[in-house]
DNA sequence: CTTAGTGTTCGATGAGCATCGTACATTGCG
DNA sequence: CGCAATGTACGATGCTCATCGAACACTAAG
């Protein structure tokens, strides 16, 4: 492919974070906010790549919302790709639940709407 | 004043949570931090009721010490009860795991000695 | 090219919390 | 009783982090 075929994108490409090399301490930190547990829910109810960053109903601005998909990508929780000029995500299921057994599940698996 | 009967303390009895009544939320950020998670363990490695409040080797005053240990009660993680004048502690595994299953595991069963 | 949509980055702000030092309470012992 | 040991309560301090506003970058469409 000699001229600059798709995928090569001018936009810094989002840093990933395996799963395996998250420690214990950065996962429970990343997941212990409100906010990020309300976006993981709500990922976790879409198929893959089909929530742009913007189309999650929190109530922070962009600039925070920007900042959560980052730890969340830190903690090897999410995965993001450019489609276009939107950001689309990936809950890394598998990934992250062999790394934490069960802690995955006990966000999505809840009952209470961390009320409190 | 009259006297009192015989296990009557006078000491306030510390204020315990059952782990029922705990928010993912609570117990995620009670988890989310590197002298709880240190307590959490060096508790898990000892028998029930053996070690007091001042024998953890955690790197902080008596102050912040029985700060942790208030947030521990308040997650329905710890126990505490009255001996003497010190305040011997037990671990909830089996109430806590109820509640959270894996979340004390996770904490337990940890390779990595949360390096970062 | 211009415009609108989307997301990141930067600096600043504010709240929460981990920590400390000190004072205080309770217990057990000499 | 007086004293040491243990743990809590309180006020103060400092730091981390969640948030915002504004500026900037990239993309797609008109």
């Amino acid at each position: 492919m000699p001229k600059q075929a798709a995928g090569c994108s001018h936009r810094a490409a989002p840093v990933h974070t395996d799963p395996g090399e998250v420690s214990v301490l950065t996962a429970l930190s990343a997941v212990a906010d409100p906010v990020r547990i309300q976006l993981i829910r709500e990922l976790a109810g879409s198929a893959d790549w089909t929530r742009s960053c913007g189309s999650f109903d929190v109530p922070v601005g962009k600039a925070a919302l920007s900042h959560h998909f980052s730890v969340l990508r830190g903690a090897g929780l999410v995965e993001q790709r450019d489609e276009g000029p939107r950001r689309v995500n990936r809950l890394r299921r598998e990934e992250f639940d062999a790394r934490f057994p069960g802690l995955l599940d006990l966000l999505l698996r809840t009952d209470d709407t961390d009320s409190e």
